[in-house]
DNA sequence: TTAGGGTTAG
């Protein structure tokens, strides 16, 4: 349709009005490159015009809102046309164009522009101004706002908006706060719209009484008003106050929904947020491209494929499929939920950009190609499709899409999942070279990643050359220690971090539980399961008393197990039965054995393991003092064989391997998908000794490092 | 004013 008109219009050219229709057709099509071809056609001098003010009709074009945000490449050709039509000395044509170069990121052009202007006022400073925001370049907006006011020029509300962007975006809390005063001295005319980016710029600096109090003062509010101050709640954490925020509110909008369910996820109340969900469709607006992104979101987190398929029709039926962003949502959603062959049939039909060198960032950001990418990746990873993770990144990078932090911190876990160090070591490499190095997503990854691919002293090397105050970045380190059985470091670490005032999470307790349990620390782990609750107000889950059963258990304090168990009132989870079975086991007290695997049974009747558990226990004590030398080998075969298959276990033959085809000295690792058997562990200690070689065995729980004939379990495990 | 992709344990 569109090539047919052009086709027409290229026959017509010298009617001025008709290429200014089409022109302007296209516009609001916002189809780039035909825009293009017709502005190449667009009649300039003015012995082509037959009718009409061929200036009015081109700054009417200029005003023209097209549905899409403007490309450069459309605006730099209406530039051109300007200037071979004479057209640039008027100044709502220079203004026009000045808008549009603004309105597409082009930053360099504002300013080169703007600089060459015969007259600044309040305007063309506000559009140089929003460029900066547009681009993010927030300093350079302030102090370009501080050039306007040396120049004398009175800022509008638009102005001082824009302002507040500036310094909602940096450190500019007392450059905000003194503009604030200023008006407020100078009695300045302050709408709504001023007023509502005063509120956001005090919520982005914590400062939240402020907030609430030019909320408080407003004379009117609207939506946007109403959405800030929930957000502020939402920030807070205070999730009553914002359900009571948002009932009051009397102009809910689809945005109003979206900020409200969006917060109830970032404060992991994801029940309400479905709830809330469900509520907004029976009764609520309709969805925008907002609220299907968070319903996906929602979706994948939550794991529900039939809600995210339900979704994924609602949207088709509203027209919103071609969202870069929702279609990134969807990507993501299908691939958390298990349905990686869907998202990738999404993934191929993804937006194409005609020609990524050509767009401003904040576009390509729009069309979400890079993000694609990672998405795609990460849902990849997330699935333990490790290798085909690493094909899709190959393929990413072949085709010419950066690879960005995201994407690497991807690909740094699938390097750990899969215990792949020569790999993992180019990605690090990778990371350094691209500057990505001092990204903490990324560096905590990273130790995770050597660590689990063997090298505690890389992941060590990565902790030492960075000062972070990320909790996430020095459980890392915590949890690498932990993995080596290294619990005295990793006691170190954890003190460090408690001496640096950075809070501990959850997570960072059940890491140092195992880290005392692997080491048999029992009096520091009773510290830290007491401190956990008592300094840090953390209500201990299954999995800290899991920890704590365990560390008691492979002490052989298994009396103490047991009270632990029936004290916390532990009985109903078969978790923690299972690990005080396996301690009973270890330290052979067979009756122990036997009633706590009784109980697994009574817990779950229907679960084949826990018979299986019962069974093999029942099995060993038809040769008890046997079984407790060999219980980790074969239960039921003669010596001689014994001893043939112990020499073909697959660890001792890797390492066989090794040792002739790698340089004398050189560390060999290995990895299995089983647990170490106790001869094999044995067996390397003294080969650890005999070449002088360090040995690192993973295992399917945890690493053993040894050297000189010690392993850093210290034969526990 | 609100949206999508990344790190730690078990």
């Amino acid at each position: 349709m569109r090539r047919l008109l052009l086709s027409g219009h290229l026959k017509f050219q010298r009617s001025s009005h008709l290429s200014l229709s089409l022109l302007r057709f296209f516009h609001v099509q916002s189809a780039i490159s035909v825009q293009t071809d017709a502005l190449s056609q667009f009649p300039c001098s003015s012995d082509q015009w037959s009718v009409g003010d061929p200036l009015d009709d081109f700054i009417s074009i200029l005003k023209n809102p097209a549905k899409t945000l403007p490309v450069h490449s459309y605006v730099s050709s209406l530039h051109c046309v300007a200037l071979k039509a004479g057209f640039t000395e008027n100044v709502q044509v220079g203004t026009g164009i000045l808008n549009l170069y603004s309105k597409c990121s082009a930053l360099d052009h504002v300013r080169k522009m703007f600089d060459e202007l015969s007259q600044r006022n309040i305007l063309t400073w506000t559009i140089l101004l929003s460029a900066c925001v547009l681009r993010g370049e927030h300093e350079l907006g302030l102090s370009l706002f501080k050039c306007m006011l040396v120049d004398g020029v009175l800022p509008n509300c638009f102005t001082l908006a824009t302002a507040f962007k500036c310094c909602a975006k940096n450190s500019s809390l007392r450059v905000g706060k003194s503009i604030h005063g200023w008006i407020f001295r100078n009695d300045i005319e302050n709408d709504i719209i001023l007023q509502n980016s005063i509120i956001n710029f005090y919520a982005k600096h914590d400062a939240f009484g402020y907030a609430r109090k030019v909320f408080e003062l407003m004379p009117e509010r609207d939506a946007v008003s109403w959405n800030s101050i929930i957000g502020v709640h939402v920030q807070l954490g205070d999730m009553t106050a914002a359900m009571d925020l948002f009932r009051a509110s009397p102009s809910k909008d689809v945005s109003s929904w979206n900020t409200f369910i969006n917060g109830q996820m970032e404060n992991k109340f994801d029940q309400t947020a479905l709830e809330l969900l469900h509520l907004m469709v029976k009764i609520g607006p309709l969805f925008d491209q907002y609220t299907f992104s968070i319903a996906l979101a929602l979706s994948a987190k939550l794991a529900l494929l039939d809600l995210g398929k339900q979704i994924h029709c609602k949207l088709l039926r509203l027209g919103f499929e071609n969202d870069a962003f929702v279609k990134n949502s969807m990507i993501n959603m299908y691939s958390k939920c298990g349905e990686v062959e869907t998202s990738l049939i999404i993934f191929s039909n993804r937006v194409q950009s005609p020609n990524l060198s050509q767009l401003s960032p904040s576009f390509m950001g729009k069309l979400g190609n890079t993000i694609s990418w990672s998405t795609l990746i990460a849902g990849y990873v997330h699935k333990g499709f490790t290798e085909e993770a690493l094909a899709l990144f190959s393929r990413m990078l072949n085709e010419g899409a950066p690879a960005d932090a995201f994407t690497l911190t991807s690909i740094a876990a699938a390097c750990a999942d899969a215990g792949i160090f020569q790999q993992g070591r180019q990605i690090h490499a990778c990371i350094e070279k691209l500057g990505h190095g001092v990204d903490v997503f990324l560096a905590s990854a990273v130790i995770d990643m050597y660590a689990k691919c063997g090298s505690l002293d890389d992941a060590r090397k990565v902790f030492e050359g960075m000062e972070c105050t990320n909790i996430v970045f020095w459980t890392s380190m915590i949890a690498s220690y932990a993995l080596y059985g290294e619990g005295r470091e990793a006691i170190d670490v954890f003190q460090m971090l408690l001496e640096k005032r950075i809070m501990p999470n959850k997570i960072s307790f059940v890491v140092i539980l195992s880290a005392c349990s692997h080491a048999g620390l029992v009096e520091e782990g009773y510290k830290y399961f007491k401190m956990m609750q008592k300094d840090h107000g953390i209500v201990p889950t299954i999995e800290h008393f899991n920890c704590m059963v365990d560390l008691l258990g492979r002490q052989g304090l298994l009396d103490e197990a047991k009270n632990f168990i029936c004290e916390h009132n532990l009985r109903h989870h078969s978790l923690v039965w299972k690990t005080l079975i396996s301690a009973c086991r270890v330290h052979g007290d067979f009756e122990a054995a036997i009633w706590a695997s009784e109980k697994l049974v009574e817990i779950e009747p229907h679960e084949a393991g826990s018979y299986v558990l019962l069974s093999n226990i029942y099995a060993t004590k038809r040769d008890w003092a046997k079984v407790s030398r060999t219980d980790l080998v074969l239960h039921d075969l003669e010596e001689e064989q014994r001893e043939v298959i112990l020499q073909h276990h697959s660890e001792k033959l890797a390492i066989a391997y090794g040792i002739i085809s790698t340089p004398c000295g050189s560390p060999l690792r290995i990895m299995k998908n089983l647990r170490v058997c106790g001869d094999c562990h044995e067996a390397i200690k003294y080969v650890t000794q005999a070449t002088d070689r360090e040995i690192v065995l993973r295992d399917a729980y945890r690493f053993h490092h040894f050297k000189h004939g010690i392993c850093t379990c210290r034969d526990y495990w």
